[in-house]
DNA sequence: CATGAATGAGTCTTCATTCAT
DNA sequence: CATGAATGAAGACTCATTCAT
């Protein structure tokens, strides 16, 4: 009996994880708006009446795949210890951030193109919530640059200007990445994002 | 008559620029799909059957807009001429050209907004050719990044990815000044951002 | 030009004349949740966008129509006058508003079921008023008992409980008259009814 | 064996009436097209098959709560009898018939505002078993006129339309009572009926 | 017998587009 | 040229019913 209703739970999940990978892929090619429920469960081979067990509605699975990828973006992205002596260096700390969520975007492209493009639609309110996600990331690369420059490390600069730049590099280079194709070496483009945004492009 | 019809001709332009414009405010808010021909006539004080009279569909008024956009940057953005003794110097250049990028989207924040999120959006073709438009940008980066490579002006580095980056710093950098309301003195962003782009962040 | 419009305001008329008759036909046989938006315009031969062209939504349909039948009907009931000497006699108010409802009524079939039938139906907020509208009445009658008892007319009774019955009365005889088909003479109905409610049946 | 079997079916019928008592609940609250076979199961704490394991059909349940009330109904309505010389008066009898079905649905209003209400909803084919009630009813009634008057009883009037304005008034009788909340006395609203139909209201 | 996940026909509503005036 | 009434395809969502476990 529990053995049943575990593995029922467990088909449940599965379901939903199928729905949400359909949602995901359809959201990425058209949009909030230019998805529509058919092409959702069309995608998942589920009848309509399916998708409406396990979502209230278009708006719910949109949110919830936005909200599941700001969990695990929030877990990969912390603000850079520098007075801890036994953290690593800075340096260290920033390259494995970004590394971590360049490897996380490069292993589900739809959830990648889907951050990119949503910060429009309005309707699913989980869109603002987005969009204070990446006020929150750019608050902290601003204080990144507050705190380097206290500290003697980085140049006297803008720090909210700075932040929207690097931001902006950030989605630029992912942008790329998933445009190129499948598995780039995603080591190299850390490092070299890492020395753009350092010590530019001058020699 | 003559003049009449010039005059009508006038006019005719005159209808034309006024569904523009309110086209372009209602797409800035709400997106293609969310944007819809009521709230356009109303925005631009006009009967139904008047706006099918200038443009073909909605998708063709999101087009035009999307091009004429495109023109307007195509005019301010070109290969940096490194060979003619008697152009400015690079950097010159260089300057010169975001600075009246960067005017020009403040002039015209609606605008701003949609090219900035208008990637998505399938259905309207000239998306494609926006993306096209942000290619072209890359690639004369690109070939900027390569050529100064040559020139010992610039590190060794991967034109295209520096390409990406620089193109969405850009694209962060607008999206901030948007958000940040009226008239920011861009001078002094455009000194910051060719900073950051060519020296980097460090001390 | 102003007759153009004219003629379109009355053809604007016409078209919601037209919803409101198919609409209280469907309602009044199928009741408000059996009762299609596909019904109502296929009866009204027009198509789907046009019925929201006239009315908000289906409920609001429904409210109209109930909200007209309570004008109408309100038009038709008052209190009965007792003091003023110049006013008909009371049995002769009386009867003349019962005959007034009645041939209301018969005159518009679909609504008489609609209103009999239509105390039920959550969701549209006219039946509310529909019910709210019942205990006027009832209460109108049950003031109207109390005032004939005190001036010696009427029997010592439960006013409140004479009322809900004469109520149950009329609704009864007009769903009778409705059953019987085409026009009875309406006239000897309101005689009999009245002669029950005053007299009873007892020789 | 038997026992258990038996058992079993006291488990079944059980199982319905608990359906039955629920499904009542409901229909009386949202009409028949308002109650949801959701709300139903819910209210009954069965599963969605096992609501299908007891009854075919939404109108099923719908259609045998209708047949039940009518057949408890029928056992308490009955022809006058006035030959007799062993049977009550005619007015006993009478009084006997109205109190016992007063006190019938007042133990159980749900179903009384079911029968009030459900004249309207087609679909379940019960409902024309309910207008065949009722009109079973009148013509009860109407005879009851007729023999009334070949015996002396009753003064001359139109049998069928006074039979349409006393099962009315019973109806709105009932409909009062039960809006008036717990139990009233029905004893004397009984006495007040008859007396409303057999002598009116005049002094 | 009981369960509840799955189904899909059907509902209301929106909106881009057409066309007679 | 301008108008706005009319259209109907398409979209989101509900719910009675079925069936494998």
């Amino acid at each position: 009996m529990v053995t049943t209703v575990e593995s029922g739970d467990r088909a449940k999940q599965e379901r939903r994880r199928q729905i949400l990978t359909a949602a995901k892929a359809v959201f990425a090619e058209a949009g909030y708006h230019g998805a529509s429920i058919n092409a959702i469960i069309e995608r998942a081979q589920i009848a309509r009446g399916t998708f409406y067990l396990y979502f209230e509605s278009k708006s719910a699975v949109f949110d919830s795949i936005l909200d599941q990828a700001m969990t695990e973006l929030r877990a990969r992205i912390h603000r850079i210890e520098v007075d801890d002596p036994s953290a690593p260096a800075p340096q260290v700390q920033l390259r494995q951030q970004v590394l971590s969520t360049l490897e996380y975007f490069m292993g589900d492209r739809a959830l990648a193109t889907l951050l990119l493009t949503s910060g429009s639609t309005p309707e699913a309110e989980a869109s603002e919530r987005l969009e204070a996600f990446f006020a929150e990331i750019r608050s902290l690369i601003a204080r990144a640059m507050t705190t380097g420059m206290e500290i003697g490390l980085i140049r006297k600069c803008q720090p909210a200007l700075v932040a929207a730049a690097m931001l902006g590099m950030i989605r630029g280079v992912i942008e790329h990445l998933i445009a190129q194709g499948p598995q780039p070496p995603v080591d190299d483009t850390v490092t070299e994002m890492i020395t753009i945004a350092l010590r530019g492009v001058l020699k």
